[in-house]
RNA sequence: GCGAGAGUGGCGGAACCGGUAGACGCGCCGGACUUAGGAUCCGGUGGCCGAGAGGCCGUGGGAGUUCGAGUCUCCCCUCUCGCACCA
């Protein structure tokens, strides 16, 4: 009698097993044989319960480790909570919670939900980013930061929320607004804490090259936010105070095309040389006007706002003298904060110089052609050959931006020069719920670090903790007065706090020294599970977190702590659950949970329903796969049908199994490693689907199946644990878990077919079908191809000019036309 | 504007090297078992013509290469994502 599939009687009863049996824990024997598979997911903010997102990912990252487990790695797949930061604080604040309490209880829930999906999680190392005794070493890894002078303090322009009532990153701010509320940014002058990633700019590109397995896209971004340029520094001269003011250009070949200069607002030799011209009155309300604007408003700046400075700047390669000017479109930021501005070749400037009738002088142009400057409409794409250009004329461009360059170089002009667009990342927060930062401000010392034996610097309890612009840490009563460690005299403590980002940066290398109370992490663990086999996450990380964490392996390495510079050399997104074609929000009350699903159809079904519904890194949108909510889903039924013929194969017993079942068997196993080398997780469920079926026809036809029973549970274990659990060791009668059998192998010969369907066609098109033996050579494809129907009805009065064969698989007849 | 990717049935999606387009599943249609079906089982299901055998058309549009193109090349259209005064 087969059993009816109900998950409700044994999903939980499975979790208490294994649990019990340890069966998802690393090994820490460092004798064990077996090869070791780090299996790693981004682990979650703990706001609120599990949502879709969740689901999908964690499914994904849990097929891929136990894979590895049943192919017998010692297997790494751990778990932790990025639990500091303003996420957790503002849900707080809202109801009016400790952020500790509100934080600590969705943690709790989170791990019952993980756990009840049937993660295949070593919780024997769960992390939380908050427990002090994580942010210990948070802290302690800042301190190495400072000794290295790899963290700083400035004073600097930041981009300010108002809402939120702290500074952002560069990377938070998105579009001009607060990457977290969407409030826009506002700017402030401000002493903040830096890391200096910009030190390791060309390392982030170079090592890029060797993340293959990372999406392309993921590798494009970073790319483009590392955003290298290449080009030349070239030094004008004030010619009223022969003060030298050096300017960066991608463009050097351009130079003889300079018909103006422009200076960046902020610039700090604006205001000396507007008074100088008595140009101040004009100068100063731009200066005032841009400081306040909000960098929302700053990029939406015209183009052909700016005032003239006054005075002239000397173009080093011919001498010429052209005016100076202050306009918001350049950019303090970027570059030395000045341009050589050549309007017949950029578009900015060009708009710029119509707007004040400046000159535009082509020295580019078109071989063979002339254009008129002044019937000119937009900048010129600057390819073609050079003109106007003293010693240049006639070299291509841009070919010639090489030589120009050596050239300057050699003059005493300019030097080639490489800029990036990368910022150093600011990393301290006017917030409560982070690791504060562990330095004290002594009057006579100055920056202080904590010493590492009073570590960490505790995060005070009962503090007011609603934002107002500084730190709720500096408004403790007494938490902030200390004895300076240096000299003992009075000091106090930053009252700053770390960035979760600084949390995330490192917690894969804690995951292998779980509660190690002597440092972070021992080098000789890391050694043994890092770099990181699979990476698993969003995309919404394919920036920040993704280019911090490779940033802390770097310094690490450069520290001899670890003996890699990238942490993942493989990395998997998943695609975004979606509803209708929108995100899922509480606004647009479109949200679909999980747990009601697992509650309702089994862990197994919400797995399966995520994993089938297409490739892993795609979009899925909900409204499209599910069933009616009262339905019963597709893939439930299917695993009814599974027990119904595992449960047939094994009441028929030892019959010999059909052939052909054999042959779909091997193919199976071979088809679905493959696919699950590759993630294509939805190919690899129909493969099973397909072995399923073809269980039950030859079992239909009186044959037996075990043999093909058991390779459909182990193969089914990493997708739907329960069910192939309970199948395994209940209708299979194992004593031990599937999760730790072996892998299922195939024999090569056996997983390719006997017969093979050869196609005739006529023309290319298909006229007659035959099955044929899988040897079938060429003289007997077309003996038989010739025989069939089909074909001689189409060759009827027609003349074969050229017989392709490609046995035993295709032949195909040309004719006459 | 720049960069990346994608367009295949009613739907989600298959199709490794160019070689049977639509695997697998959802939905739908018909049937069986049923007091019932949101359960289960069997059959059908790209479009058009045809009683049938069979034929014609068909992977966003257009050209090309090839015996043969969803797949390769060129042009165009549409959509998604990322970056966006970066000199």
């Amino acid at each position: 009698m087969t059993r009816r599939y109900e998950p409700a009687e044994f999903e939980t009863r499975w979790l208490d097993v294994w649990d019990e049996e340890g069966l998802y824990r690393a090994s820490e024997d460092p004798a064990d044989p077996r090869e070791r598979f780090y299996a790693l997911d981004m682990f979650p903010y703990p706001s609120g319960d599990l949502h879709m997102g969740h689901a999908e990912a964690f499914s994904g990252g849990d097929v891929v480790a136990r894979f590895k487990m049943l192919q017998g790695y010692d297997v790494l797949h751990p778990i932790g909570w990025d639990s500091f930061g303003l996420n957790a604080e503002n849900a707080a604040i809202k109801r009016g919670v400790d952020p500790k309490i509100w934080t600590y209880a969705n943690i709790d829930q989170q791990s019952a939900s993980f756990r009840r999906m049937g993660m295949s999680f070593d919780w024997s190392r769960r992390l939380q980013t908050s427990d002090p005794e994580y942010y210990r070493w948070t802290q302690w890894l800042f301190l190495r930061f400072f000794e290295r002078g790899l963290a700083y303090r400035k004073n600097a322009p930041v981009n300010w929320c108002p809402k939120d009532q702290t500074v952002l990153a560069n990377e938070q701010v998105i579009n001009g607004a607060c990457e977290r509320c969407g409030t826009p940014v506002e700017r402030r002058d401000l002493t903040q804490w830096f890391y200096k990633i910009t030190d390791y700019a060309q390392r982030l590109l170079d090592d890029m090259d060797a993340l293959t397995d990372w999406p392309e896209r993921v590798v494009t971004m970073q790319r483009n936010w590392i955003g290298r340029s290449e080009g030349a520094e070239v030094t004008f001269t004030i010619q009223e105070t022969g003060e030298e003011i050096p300017i960066f250009t991608t463009r050097p070949d351009t130079l003889w095309g300079v018909t103006f200069f422009v200076f960046a607002v902020e610039h700090p030799a604006v205001r000396r040389l507007a008074e100088l011209a008595g140009t101040w009155d004009a100068v100063a309300p731009l200066l005032d006007k841009v400081r306040q604007t909000s960098l929302v408003d700053r990029e939406a700046a015209d183009t052909k706002e700016g005032v003239a400075l006054g005075v002239h700047a000397v173009n080093p390669v011919n001498g010429e003298v052209v005016p100076c000017f202050v306009a918001p479109y350049v950019l303090m930021e970027y570059g030395t904060g000045a341009i050589m501005a050549v309007p017949a070749h950029d578009q900015r400037d060009f708009e710029f110089a119509r707007a004040h009738e400046l000159p535009v002088r082509i020295v580019i142009e078109p071989p063979g052609e002339h254009v008129d400057a002044d019937a000119m409409t937009e900048a010129m794409a600057h390819e073609g050959v050079m003109v106007a250009s003293g010693p240049f004329d006639g070299e291509p461009s841009p070919a010639s931006i090489a030589t120009v360059t050596a050239w300057l170089a050699s003059q005493g002009r300019g030097a080639s020069a490489v800029r990036y667009r990368l910022r150093d990342w600011l990393l301290s927060r006017q917030r409560y719920w982070g690791a504060p930062i562990p330095i004290v401000h002594c009057p006579s010392c100055g920056q202080v670090p904590v010493p590492d034996d009073q570590l960490p610097v505790l995060l005070p309890d009962e503090v007011d903790f609603q934002p107002g612009g500084e730190s709720p840490l500096a408004r403790h009563p007494t938490w902030k007065f200390v004895a300076c460690p240096n000299c003992g005299g009075e000091a106090e403590r930053d009252t700053d706090t770390m960035d979760t980002f600084v949390d995330s940066s490192w917690y894969y290398f804690r995951y292998c020294s779980p509660g190690d109370p002597d440092g972070p992490f021992r080098p000789e663990d890391v050694e043994k599970w890092m770099p990181v086999g699979q990476y698993t996450g969003g995309v919404e990380h394919a920036i920040l977190h993704l280019l911090y964490s490779r940033f802390f392996t770097k310094v690490l390495y450069d520290m001899g702590m670890v003996t890699f510079v990238e942490p993942f050399p493989r990395l998997m997104n998943q695609g975004q659950v979606i509803y209708d074609g929108a995100s899922m929000s509480k606004t647009k009350g479109n949200i679909v949970e999980p747990m009601p699903i697992v509650e309702r159809w089994g862990a197994d079904t919400m797995r399966l329903i995520m994993l089938f519904a297409g490739p892993f890194e795609d979009d899925i949108d909900w409204k499209l796969i599910a069933s009616a909510p009262d339905r019963r889903p597709g893939v439930t039924s299917w695993l009814g049908r599974v027990f119904a013929a595992v449960g047939d194969a094994v009441e028929r017993g030892e019959v010999a199994e059909p052939p052909a079942l054999e042959r779909l068997r091997h193919r199976t196993i071979k088809g679905v490693t493959e696919d699950l080398e590759r993630f294509r997780f939805n190919t690899a469920i129909s493969k099973l689907m397909v072995l399923t079926n073809e269980i039950r026809a030859g079992l239909e036809s009186g044959g037996g199946a075990l043999e093909a029973a058991r390779a459909l549970v182990q193969m089914l274990a990493p997708f739907a644990p329960f069910a192939a659990e309970e199948l395994w060791r209940v209708e299979l009668g194992s004593p031990t878990s599937v999760h730790v059998s072996r892998w299922p192998s195939f024999d090569a010969a056996k997983a390719s077919e006997d017969t093979i369907t050869l196609v005739v066609q006529v023309d290319g098109k298909v006229r007659s079908k035959a099955e044929v033996p899988a040897d079938l050579d060429e003289a007997g494809a077309l003996e038989i191809a010739r025989a069939a129907d089909g074909v001689r009805r189409a060759l009827d009065g027609r003349e074969v000019v050229k017989e392709i064969v490609r046995a035993p698989k295709l032949v195909n007849f040309v004719t006459r036309r």
